[in-house]
RNA sequence: GGAUAGGUGGCAGAGCGGCUAUGCGUGGGACUGCAGAUCCCAUCUAUUAGGGUUCGAAUCCCUACCUAUCCUCCA
Protein backbone atom coordinates (compact mmCIF):
# COMPACT_ATOMS: atom_id res chain seq x y z
CA UNK A 1 0.00 0.00 0.00
CA UNK A 2 1.22 3.36 -1.03
CA UNK A 3 0.13 6.85 0.04
CA UNK A 4 1.43 10.19 -0.61
CA UNK A 5 2.59 11.88 2.13
CA UNK A 6 2.60 15.62 2.68
CA UNK A 7 6.03 15.35 4.60
CA UNK A 8 7.89 14.16 1.65
CA UNK A 9 5.43 15.63 -1.53
CA UNK A 10 5.70 12.00 -2.87
CA UNK A 11 4.16 8.46 -2.65
CA UNK A 12 5.32 6.26 -0.05
CA UNK A 13 5.08 2.82 0.54
CA UNK A 14 3.07 2.87 4.22
CA UNK A 15 4.64 0.84 7.07
CA UNK A 16 3.14 0.55 10.72
CA UNK A 17 4.97 1.48 13.42
CA UNK A 18 3.78 -1.81 14.98
CA UNK A 19 2.94 -4.81 12.65
CA UNK A 20 -0.64 -4.56 11.64
CA UNK A 21 -1.57 -1.81 14.31
CA UNK A 22 -2.07 1.61 13.41
CA UNK A 23 -2.54 5.16 15.17
CA UNK A 24 -4.10 7.48 12.92
CA UNK A 25 -4.77 11.15 14.47
CA UNK A 26 -6.95 13.91 12.49
CA UNK A 27 -7.89 17.15 13.49
CA UNK A 28 -11.00 17.58 14.51
CA UNK A 29 -13.07 21.05 14.04
CA UNK A 30 -13.44 23.99 16.41
CA UNK A 31 -16.99 23.56 17.61
CA UNK A 32 -18.02 27.40 16.97
CA UNK A 33 -20.15 27.35 14.35
CA UNK A 34 -22.51 25.11 11.80
CA UNK A 35 -20.88 22.18 10.04
CA UNK A 36 -20.27 22.91 6.21
CA UNK A 37 -19.63 20.36 3.72
CA UNK A 38 -15.88 21.26 3.92
CA UNK A 39 -15.87 18.98 7.23
CA UNK A 40 -18.07 16.29 5.51
CA UNK A 41 -15.32 15.81 2.98
CA UNK A 42 -12.54 15.75 5.27
CA UNK A 43 -14.09 13.44 7.88
CA UNK A 44 -15.91 11.16 4.81
CA UNK A 45 -12.31 10.79 3.58
CA UNK A 46 -10.59 9.56 6.64
CA UNK A 47 -13.63 7.75 7.90
CA UNK A 48 -13.55 5.85 4.70
CA UNK A 49 -9.48 5.55 4.57
CA UNK A 50 -9.98 3.88 8.43
CA UNK A 51 -12.92 1.29 7.58
CA UNK A 52 -10.96 0.11 4.78
CA UNK A 53 -7.48 -0.21 6.97
CA UNK A 54 -9.65 -2.10 9.65
CA UNK A 55 -11.02 -4.29 6.74
CA UNK A 56 -7.31 -5.04 5.23
CA UNK A 57 -6.94 -6.38 8.68
CA UNK A 58 -4.79 -3.63 10.45
CA UNK A 59 -6.26 -2.47 14.14
CA UNK A 60 -6.78 1.45 13.51
CA UNK A 61 -6.68 3.55 16.54
CA UNK A 62 -8.68 6.68 15.29
CA UNK A 63 -8.63 9.44 17.17
CA UNK A 64 -9.65 13.01 17.06
CA UNK A 65 -9.21 15.97 18.64
CA UNK A 66 -11.95 18.76 19.30
CA UNK A 67 -10.77 22.48 20.20
CA UNK A 68 -13.45 22.72 22.52
CA UNK A 69 -12.25 26.52 23.55
CA UNK A 70 -10.49 29.01 21.37
CA UNK A 71 -10.50 32.52 20.32
CA UNK A 72 -13.26 32.19 18.22
CA UNK A 73 -15.45 30.50 20.65
CA UNK A 74 -15.28 33.55 22.96
CA UNK A 75 -16.24 35.98 20.37
CA UNK A 76 -18.67 33.99 19.05
CA UNK A 77 -20.97 33.67 22.65
CA UNK A 78 -19.82 37.60 23.11
CA UNK A 79 -21.68 38.67 19.60
CA UNK A 80 -25.02 35.86 20.80
CA UNK A 81 -24.42 37.14 24.37
CA UNK A 82 -24.09 33.20 25.40
CA UNK A 83 -21.52 30.72 27.35
CA UNK A 84 -18.69 30.34 25.42
CA UNK A 85 -18.35 26.71 27.30
CA UNK A 86 -22.14 26.04 26.59
CA UNK A 87 -21.84 27.66 22.98
CA UNK A 88 -19.06 24.97 22.40
CA UNK A 89 -20.99 21.86 24.11
CA UNK A 90 -23.90 22.85 21.22
CA UNK A 91 -22.21 22.28 17.93
CA UNK A 92 -20.08 19.83 19.56
CA UNK A 93 -23.63 17.95 20.44
CA UNK A 94 -24.83 19.18 16.46
CA UNK A 95 -21.40 17.43 15.41
CA UNK A 96 -21.79 14.20 16.67
CA UNK A 97 -25.04 13.84 15.35
CA UNK A 98 -24.42 15.33 11.77
CA UNK A 99 -20.96 12.80 11.89
CA UNK A 100 -23.52 9.85 12.32
CA UNK A 101 -25.80 10.82 9.72
CA UNK A 102 -22.97 11.04 7.26
CA UNK A 103 -22.28 7.32 8.93
CA UNK A 104 -18.97 8.94 10.14
CA UNK A 105 -18.81 6.28 12.78
CA UNK A 106 -15.26 4.70 12.90
CA UNK A 107 -13.76 7.48 15.69
CA UNK A 108 -12.34 5.78 18.07
CA UNK A 109 -12.18 8.42 20.45
CA UNK A 110 -12.92 11.82 20.47
CA UNK A 111 -10.72 14.22 22.63
CA UNK A 112 -11.63 17.29 23.88
CA UNK A 113 -9.18 20.17 24.80
CA UNK A 114 -10.81 21.19 27.78
CA UNK A 115 -10.66 17.91 29.10
CA UNK A 116 -6.78 17.27 28.97
CA UNK A 117 -5.77 20.81 30.37
CA UNK A 118 -3.53 18.57 32.49
CA UNK A 119 -1.41 16.99 29.42
CA UNK A 120 -1.43 20.57 27.39
CA UNK A 121 0.25 22.24 30.95
CA UNK A 122 2.57 19.53 31.48
CA UNK A 123 3.92 19.40 27.99
CA UNK A 124 3.94 23.44 27.98
CA UNK A 125 6.05 23.27 31.42
CA UNK A 126 8.37 21.22 29.71
CA UNK A 127 8.74 23.39 26.80
CA UNK A 128 9.60 26.34 29.26
CA UNK A 129 12.10 24.46 30.98
CA UNK A 130 13.40 23.11 27.77
CA UNK A 131 13.98 27.05 26.94
CA UNK A 132 12.05 26.52 23.73
CA UNK A 133 9.00 28.52 25.18
CA UNK A 134 9.08 32.26 26.86
CA UNK A 135 6.70 33.76 29.41
CA UNK A 136 5.20 36.99 28.55
CA UNK A 137 2.54 39.87 30.09
CA UNK A 138 -0.23 37.83 28.03
CA UNK A 139 0.69 34.34 27.61
CA UNK A 140 3.32 31.53 26.73
CA UNK A 141 5.03 31.59 23.41
CA UNK A 142 6.84 28.75 21.52
CA UNK A 143 9.93 30.36 20.14
CA UNK A 144 9.88 28.90 16.31
CA UNK A 145 13.63 29.63 15.57
CA UNK A 146 14.78 26.76 17.92
CA UNK A 147 13.51 24.06 15.84
CA UNK A 148 15.53 24.42 13.06
CA UNK A 149 13.35 21.81 10.93
CA UNK A 150 10.70 25.13 11.19
CA UNK A 151 9.10 24.57 7.78
CA UNK A 152 9.49 20.61 6.88
CA UNK A 153 6.60 19.84 6.01
CA UNK A 154 5.06 23.28 4.03
CA UNK A 155 7.52 24.09 2.48
CA UNK A 156 7.69 27.49 4.02
CA UNK A 157 10.87 29.07 4.56
CA UNK A 158 10.65 31.14 7.57
CA UNK A 159 12.94 34.33 5.43
CA UNK A 160 10.18 34.47 2.73
CA UNK A 161 6.96 34.33 5.15
CA UNK A 162 5.36 37.08 4.92
CA UNK A 163 4.16 38.44 8.57
CA UNK A 164 1.09 40.41 9.92
CA UNK A 165 -0.75 39.42 6.38
CA UNK A 166 -3.60 38.47 8.26
CA UNK A 167 -3.54 38.70 11.64
CA UNK A 168 -1.63 41.59 13.97
CA UNK A 169 1.23 40.57 15.23
CA UNK A 170 1.46 40.93 18.98
CA UNK A 171 3.65 43.08 20.68
CA UNK A 172 4.98 41.21 23.48
CA UNK A 173 6.65 38.61 20.95
CA UNK A 174 9.85 38.17 20.67
CA UNK A 175 9.37 37.09 16.89
CA UNK A 176 6.72 37.41 14.38
CA UNK A 177 6.88 33.72 13.55
CA UNK A 178 6.52 32.87 17.55
CA UNK A 179 2.80 31.33 18.69
CA UNK A 180 1.10 31.15 21.78
CA UNK A 181 0.57 27.98 23.53
CA UNK A 182 -1.17 29.22 26.86
CA UNK A 183 -2.84 32.27 26.33
CA UNK A 184 -3.68 34.35 29.92
CA UNK A 185 -7.10 35.13 30.25
CA UNK A 186 -8.88 38.55 30.17
CA UNK A 187 -11.88 39.64 32.50
CA UNK A 188 -14.78 37.45 31.68
CA UNK A 189 -13.01 34.76 29.73
CA UNK A 190 -13.47 30.88 30.90
CA UNK A 191 -9.80 30.20 32.55
CA UNK A 192 -8.22 26.74 33.93
CA UNK A 193 -5.03 27.20 36.22
CA UNK A 194 -1.42 27.04 34.95
CA UNK A 195 2.31 27.60 36.19
CA UNK A 196 1.38 31.34 34.22
CA UNK A 197 -2.19 32.19 35.88
CA UNK A 198 -5.04 31.13 35.15
CA UNK A 199 -5.67 31.10 31.16
CA UNK A 200 -6.60 28.50 28.45
CA UNK A 201 -4.04 26.46 25.88
CA UNK A 202 -3.12 27.91 22.23
CA UNK A 203 -4.48 25.52 19.70
CA UNK A 204 -1.38 23.93 18.33
CA UNK A 205 -0.15 22.81 21.46
CA UNK A 206 -3.79 20.96 22.08
CA UNK A 207 -3.24 18.24 19.50
CA UNK A 208 0.41 17.15 20.59
CA UNK A 209 -0.43 16.79 23.83
CA UNK A 210 -3.26 15.29 23.13
CA UNK A 211 -1.85 12.84 20.57
CA UNK A 212 1.28 12.26 23.11
CA UNK A 213 -1.07 11.07 25.76
CA UNK A 214 -2.58 8.49 23.69
CA UNK A 215 0.23 7.22 21.29
CA UNK A 216 3.48 8.36 22.58
CA UNK A 217 6.16 10.33 20.86
CA UNK A 218 5.48 9.59 17.58
CA UNK A 219 2.50 7.62 15.54
CA UNK A 220 1.57 6.74 12.32
CA UNK A 221 -0.41 8.92 10.42
CA UNK A 222 -1.59 12.52 10.73
CA UNK A 223 -4.59 14.06 8.97
CA UNK A 224 -6.56 16.46 8.59
CA UNK A 225 -7.93 19.32 5.38
CA UNK A 226 -4.86 21.02 3.42
CA UNK A 227 -5.40 24.13 4.61
CA UNK A 228 -3.75 22.92 8.31
CA UNK A 229 -0.64 22.32 6.79
CA UNK A 230 0.19 25.59 7.40
CA UNK A 231 0.58 27.07 10.21
CA UNK A 232 -0.99 24.54 12.38
CA UNK A 233 0.35 21.18 11.38
CA UNK A 234 3.76 22.48 11.12
CA UNK A 235 3.78 24.13 14.54
CA UNK A 236 2.88 21.07 16.17
CA UNK A 237 5.64 19.20 14.32
CA UNK A 238 8.06 22.11 16.06
CA UNK A 239 6.87 21.36 19.40
CA UNK A 240 6.34 17.77 19.43
CA UNK A 241 9.92 16.88 17.41
CA UNK A 242 11.45 19.89 20.08
CA UNK A 243 10.58 17.82 22.78
CA UNK A 244 11.04 14.30 22.04
CA UNK A 245 13.93 14.77 19.97
CA UNK A 246 12.68 12.28 17.05
CA UNK A 247 12.12 12.19 13.72
CA UNK A 248 9.34 12.38 13.17
CA UNK A 249 5.54 13.30 14.69
CA UNK A 250 3.94 11.40 12.76
CA UNK A 251 5.69 9.59 10.00
CA UNK A 252 3.08 9.89 7.07
CA UNK A 253 1.29 13.35 6.80
CA UNK A 254 -2.39 13.03 4.76
CA UNK A 255 -3.77 16.09 3.69
CA UNK A 256 -7.41 16.52 2.15
CA UNK A 257 -8.31 19.06 -0.80
CA UNK A 258 -10.45 21.91 -0.15
CA UNK A 259 -13.84 21.73 -1.48
CA UNK A 260 -15.17 25.26 -2.88
CA UNK A 261 -18.05 26.50 -4.15
CA UNK A 262 -18.48 27.68 -7.64
CA UNK A 263 -14.37 27.41 -7.76
CA UNK A 264 -14.35 29.83 -4.62
CA UNK A 265 -13.61 28.98 -1.21
CA UNK A 266 -16.86 28.97 0.92
CA UNK A 267 -16.71 32.38 3.27
CA UNK A 268 -19.80 33.52 4.90
CA UNK A 269 -19.28 37.40 3.50
CA UNK A 270 -19.72 35.81 -0.32
CA UNK A 271 -22.83 33.84 1.30
CA UNK A 272 -21.59 30.53 -0.11
CA UNK A 273 -21.56 28.44 2.92
CA UNK A 274 -23.07 25.21 2.50
CA UNK A 275 -23.34 23.30 5.96
CA UNK A 276 -24.41 19.68 5.99
CA UNK A 277 -27.33 19.99 7.56
CA UNK A 278 -28.81 22.28 4.61
CA UNK A 279 -27.39 19.49 2.15
CA UNK A 280 -28.86 16.74 3.87
CA UNK A 281 -32.65 18.49 3.08
CA UNK A 282 -32.32 17.89 -0.36
CA UNK A 283 -29.65 14.34 -0.73
CA UNK A 284 -29.63 11.68 1.40
CA UNK A 285 -25.77 10.50 3.33
CA UNK A 286 -25.13 8.39 0.82
CA UNK A 287 -25.35 10.77 -1.76
CA UNK A 288 -23.31 13.34 0.01
CA UNK A 289 -20.48 10.06 0.72
CA UNK A 290 -20.75 9.62 -2.91
CA UNK A 291 -19.74 12.86 -3.97
CA UNK A 292 -17.14 13.29 -2.05
CA UNK A 293 -15.91 9.97 -2.52
CA UNK A 294 -15.77 10.30 -6.01
CA UNK A 295 -12.84 12.46 -6.66
CA UNK A 296 -9.18 12.39 -5.57
CA UNK A 297 -8.82 13.41 -2.07
CA UNK A 298 -6.00 15.91 -2.80
CA UNK A 299 -7.35 17.80 -5.41
CA UNK A 300 -9.66 20.56 -5.08
CA UNK A 301 -13.54 19.80 -5.36
CA UNK A 302 -15.90 22.54 -6.68
CA UNK A 303 -19.27 21.74 -5.27
CA UNK A 304 -22.19 22.41 -7.89
CA UNK A 305 -25.81 21.49 -7.85
CA UNK A 306 -24.77 19.18 -11.33
CA UNK A 307 -22.36 17.11 -9.14
CA UNK A 308 -24.90 16.62 -6.33
CA UNK A 309 -27.73 15.47 -9.32
CA UNK A 310 -25.28 13.17 -10.67
CA UNK A 311 -23.99 11.91 -7.36
CA UNK A 312 -27.50 11.29 -6.92
CA UNK A 313 -28.28 9.42 -9.87
CA UNK A 314 -25.37 7.16 -9.74
CA UNK A 315 -26.32 5.92 -5.83
CA UNK A 316 -29.88 5.37 -6.98
CA UNK A 317 -28.34 3.06 -9.59
CA UNK A 318 -26.46 1.41 -7.88
CA UNK A 319 -29.13 0.80 -4.79
CA UNK A 320 -31.34 -0.65 -7.32
CA UNK A 321 -29.21 -3.40 -8.49
CA UNK A 322 -28.31 -3.90 -4.98
CA UNK A 323 -31.83 -4.15 -4.20
CA UNK A 324 -32.53 -5.96 -7.86
CA UNK A 325 -29.97 -8.93 -6.68
CA UNK A 326 -31.58 -9.52 -3.34
CA UNK A 327 -34.53 -10.73 -4.72
CA UNK A 328 -32.89 -13.17 -6.85
CA UNK A 329 -33.69 -16.72 -5.20
CA UNK A 330 -33.07 -20.37 -6.24
CA UNK A 331 -32.37 -19.25 -9.73
CA UNK A 332 -30.17 -20.80 -12.59
CA UNK A 333 -27.89 -18.82 -14.69
CA UNK A 334 -24.81 -18.30 -16.70
CA UNK A 335 -23.56 -14.56 -15.83
CA UNK A 336 -20.91 -14.97 -13.16
CA UNK A 337 -18.27 -12.81 -11.56
CA UNK A 338 -15.28 -13.71 -10.44
CA UNK A 339 -15.56 -12.81 -6.51
CA UNK A 340 -11.71 -13.16 -5.94
CA UNK A 341 -10.19 -10.74 -8.38
CA UNK A 342 -12.95 -8.15 -8.20
CA UNK A 343 -12.04 -8.18 -4.97
CA UNK A 344 -8.26 -7.11 -5.33
CA UNK A 345 -8.79 -5.18 -8.02
CA UNK A 346 -10.98 -2.97 -5.72
CA UNK A 347 -8.48 -3.38 -2.96
CA UNK A 348 -5.83 -2.31 -5.35
CA UNK A 349 -7.40 0.71 -6.19
CA UNK A 350 -7.32 1.81 -2.20
CA UNK A 351 -3.76 0.57 -1.58
CA UNK A 352 -2.79 3.50 -4.42
CA UNK A 353 -3.41 6.33 -2.72
CA UNK A 354 -7.29 5.30 -1.86
CA UNK A 355 -8.62 5.57 -4.68
CA UNK A 356 -12.19 5.58 -3.92
CA UNK A 357 -13.05 7.02 -7.30
CA UNK A 358 -11.66 4.06 -9.06
CA UNK A 359 -13.41 1.79 -6.62
CA UNK A 360 -16.54 3.25 -7.39
CA UNK A 361 -16.28 3.53 -11.19
CA UNK A 362 -15.70 -0.37 -11.01
CA UNK A 363 -18.75 -0.71 -9.15
CA UNK A 364 -20.91 1.38 -11.66
CA UNK A 365 -19.12 -1.32 -14.19
CA UNK A 366 -20.47 -4.44 -12.62
CA UNK A 367 -23.79 -2.93 -12.19
CA UNK A 368 -24.18 -1.79 -15.94
CA UNK A 369 -22.98 -5.23 -15.97
CA UNK A 370 -25.82 -6.46 -14.02
CA UNK A 371 -28.52 -4.60 -15.65
CA UNK A 372 -27.95 -5.87 -19.09
CA UNK A 373 -27.63 -9.91 -17.82
CA UNK A 374 -30.54 -9.53 -14.90
CA UNK A 375 -32.31 -12.42 -16.45
CA UNK A 376 -29.35 -15.11 -16.50
CA UNK A 377 -27.91 -14.22 -13.18
CA UNK A 378 -27.83 -17.08 -10.64
CA UNK A 379 -28.43 -16.95 -7.30
CA UNK A 380 -24.95 -18.25 -6.33
CA UNK A 381 -23.65 -15.37 -8.36
CA UNK A 382 -26.23 -12.99 -6.95
CA UNK A 383 -24.93 -13.50 -3.57
CA UNK A 384 -21.21 -13.17 -4.29
CA UNK A 385 -22.31 -9.94 -6.11
CA UNK A 386 -23.65 -8.75 -3.08
CA UNK A 387 -21.04 -9.83 -0.68
CA UNK A 388 -18.29 -7.75 -3.06
CA UNK A 389 -20.74 -4.77 -2.88
CA UNK A 390 -21.41 -5.02 0.72
CA UNK A 391 -17.60 -5.43 1.25
CA UNK A 392 -17.41 -2.15 -0.75
CA UNK A 393 -19.61 -0.34 0.78
CA UNK A 394 -18.53 -1.13 4.08
CA UNK A 395 -15.96 1.81 3.79
CA UNK A 396 -17.57 3.87 1.13
CA UNK A 397 -21.09 4.02 2.74
CA UNK A 398 -22.84 4.80 -0.96
CA UNK A 399 -25.87 2.25 -1.08
CA UNK A 400 -28.94 3.71 0.17
CA UNK A 401 -30.82 1.14 2.38
CA UNK A 402 -34.13 2.32 3.64
CA UNK A 403 -36.25 1.01 6.21
CA UNK A 404 -39.25 -1.07 5.49
CA UNK A 405 -42.11 0.45 6.19
CA UNK A 406 -44.95 -2.27 5.42
CA UNK A 407 -44.36 -5.61 5.39
CA UNK A 408 -43.50 -7.71 2.63
CA UNK A 409 -46.86 -9.95 2.78
CA UNK A 410 -48.63 -6.51 2.82
CA UNK A 411 -46.95 -5.43 -0.22
CA UNK A 412 -47.17 -8.45 -2.43
CA UNK A 413 -51.40 -8.48 -1.93
CA UNK A 414 -51.13 -5.02 -2.56
CA UNK A 415 -49.68 -5.27 -5.51
CA UNK A 416 -51.99 -8.34 -6.90
CA UNK A 417 -54.96 -6.46 -6.53
CA UNK A 418 -52.88 -3.60 -8.62
CA UNK A 419 -52.32 -6.17 -11.24
CA UNK A 420 -56.25 -6.79 -11.60
CA UNK A 421 -56.95 -3.41 -11.67
CA UNK A 422 -54.19 -2.40 -14.56
CA UNK A 423 -55.88 -5.94 -16.56
CA UNK A 424 -59.26 -4.68 -16.50
CA UNK A 425 -57.44 -0.98 -17.55
CA UNK A 426 -58.81 0.93 -14.03
CA UNK A 427 -55.46 2.90 -14.45
CA UNK A 428 -56.84 5.73 -12.25
CA UNK A 429 -57.01 2.95 -9.27
CA UNK A 430 -53.98 1.46 -10.05
CA UNK A 431 -52.10 4.90 -10.54
CA UNK A 432 -53.82 5.89 -7.06
CA UNK A 433 -51.97 3.08 -5.65
CA UNK A 434 -48.99 3.67 -7.22
CA UNK A 435 -49.17 7.38 -5.31
CA UNK A 436 -50.21 6.31 -1.83
CA UNK A 437 -47.53 3.84 -1.60
CA UNK A 438 -44.36 6.25 -3.18
CA UNK A 439 -45.43 8.44 0.38
CA UNK A 440 -44.00 5.34 1.95
CA UNK A 441 -41.17 5.53 0.64
CA UNK A 442 -41.89 2.76 -1.70
CA UNK A 443 -41.49 2.71 -5.27
CA UNK A 444 -43.13 0.84 -7.77
CA UNK A 445 -42.12 -0.09 -11.68
CA UNK A 446 -43.81 -1.81 -14.20
CA UNK A 447 -41.03 -3.42 -15.99
CA UNK A 448 -41.63 -6.09 -18.68
CA UNK A 449 -44.30 -8.57 -17.74
CA UNK A 450 -44.20 -7.32 -13.94
CA UNK A 451 -43.72 -5.13 -11.46
CA UNK A 452 -40.80 -4.14 -9.24
CA UNK A 453 -40.53 -2.23 -5.93
CA UNK A 454 -38.42 -0.61 -3.27
CA UNK A 455 -38.11 1.15 -0.70
CA UNK A 456 -36.41 4.15 -0.58
C1' G B 1 7.17 37.95 -3.09
C1' G B 2 7.35 32.57 -1.18
C1' A B 3 5.12 27.42 -0.77
C1' U B 4 1.89 23.53 -2.87
C1' A B 5 -1.33 21.32 -6.45
C1' G B 6 -3.18 21.75 -11.21
C1' G B 7 -4.72 23.26 -16.59
C1' U B 8 -8.07 17.15 -21.05
C1' G B 9 -15.07 17.32 -24.71
C1' G B 10 -21.34 21.21 -22.18
C1' C B 11 -19.72 19.55 -16.94
C1' A B 12 -16.90 16.11 -13.78
C1' G B 13 -12.71 13.32 -14.57
C1' A B 14 -9.12 8.73 -16.22
C1' G B 15 -4.96 8.05 -18.99
C1' C B 16 1.99 7.54 -16.50
C1' G B 17 5.27 7.09 -24.69
C1' G B 18 1.64 3.95 -29.50
C1' C B 19 -4.85 1.03 -28.93
C1' U B 20 -7.99 8.30 -27.37
C1' A B 21 -11.82 5.59 -20.80
C1' U B 22 -15.92 6.32 -17.66
C1' G B 23 -19.97 9.01 -15.39
C1' C B 24 -23.50 13.08 -15.75
C1' G B 25 -25.85 15.97 -19.53
C1' U B 26 -28.03 16.12 -24.58
C1' G B 27 -30.53 13.59 -29.01
C1' G B 28 -32.80 9.12 -30.96
C1' G B 29 -34.64 4.09 -30.35
C1' A B 30 -36.56 -0.55 -27.73
C1' C B 31 -40.06 -1.49 -23.75
C1' U B 32 -44.68 0.96 -21.92
C1' G B 33 -51.99 2.55 -20.61
C1' C B 34 -49.22 6.48 -18.11
C1' A B 35 -45.15 7.31 -14.96
C1' G B 36 -40.61 5.43 -13.88
C1' A B 37 -36.65 2.13 -14.44
C1' U B 38 -33.52 -0.59 -17.60
C1' C B 39 -31.12 -1.59 -22.19
C1' C B 40 -29.26 -0.11 -27.20
C1' C B 41 -27.36 3.67 -30.55
C1' A B 42 -25.64 8.39 -31.25
C1' U B 43 -23.75 13.08 -29.76
C1' C B 44 -20.03 16.35 -28.00
C1' U B 45 -14.81 15.39 -33.65
C1' A B 46 -11.34 17.34 -26.01
C1' U B 47 -5.81 17.42 -24.33
C1' U B 48 -3.93 26.02 -22.21
C1' A B 49 -0.11 28.15 -25.79
C1' G B 50 4.77 27.89 -28.11
C1' G B 51 9.21 25.20 -28.69
C1' G B 52 12.17 20.55 -27.89
C1' U B 53 13.18 14.95 -27.33
C1' U B 54 11.11 10.69 -30.20
C1' C B 55 9.51 6.69 -35.80
C1' G B 56 5.43 8.23 -32.48
C1' A B 57 3.61 13.01 -27.00
C1' A B 58 -2.38 14.31 -23.39
C1' U B 59 1.78 11.52 -21.32
C1' C B 60 8.93 13.21 -20.99
C1' C B 61 11.95 18.23 -21.11
C1' C B 62 12.02 23.76 -21.59
C1' U B 63 9.40 28.51 -21.85
C1' A B 64 5.11 31.41 -21.33
C1' C B 65 0.30 32.16 -19.72
C1' C B 66 -3.71 30.87 -16.57
C1' U B 67 -6.32 28.70 -12.08
C1' A B 68 -6.88 27.10 -7.03
C1' U B 69 -5.20 26.63 -1.89
C1' C B 70 -1.78 28.28 2.01
C1' C B 71 1.72 32.29 4.02
C1' U B 72 0.04 32.52 11.91
C1' C B 73 -8.68 32.30 12.03
C1' C B 74 -9.77 27.61 8.93
C1' A B 75 -11.45 20.59 7.53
Amino acid sequence: MFFHNTLTRSPQEFKPMHRGRINLFVCGPTVQDHFHIGHARTYIFFDAVAKFLRKTGYSVFYLQNITDIDDKIINRAKEEKSDPLELAESYLEEYYREMKELKVDSINFYARATLHIDEIVSQIERLVSAGLAYETEDGVYFEVRKFKDYGELSGQNLDQIKHGVRTDISESKRNPEDFVVWKKMKPGEPFWDSPWGKGRPGWHVEDTAITESYFGEEYDIHGAGSDLIFPHHEAENAIARSLSGKKHLARYWIHTGMLNVNSEKMSKSLKNFRTISEILENYSPEVLRYAMLNANYRTMLDFSEEMMESSRENVGYITKVYKRLKKVKGKEGKFKIDLKSELSTLTKAMEADFDTRGVIMRLLEICSDINRNIESISSESADSIIELLDWANSFLGIVESGEQPLGYGLISSILEIRKDLRKKKEFDLSDRIRAELKAYGIYIEDVNGGTEWWFE
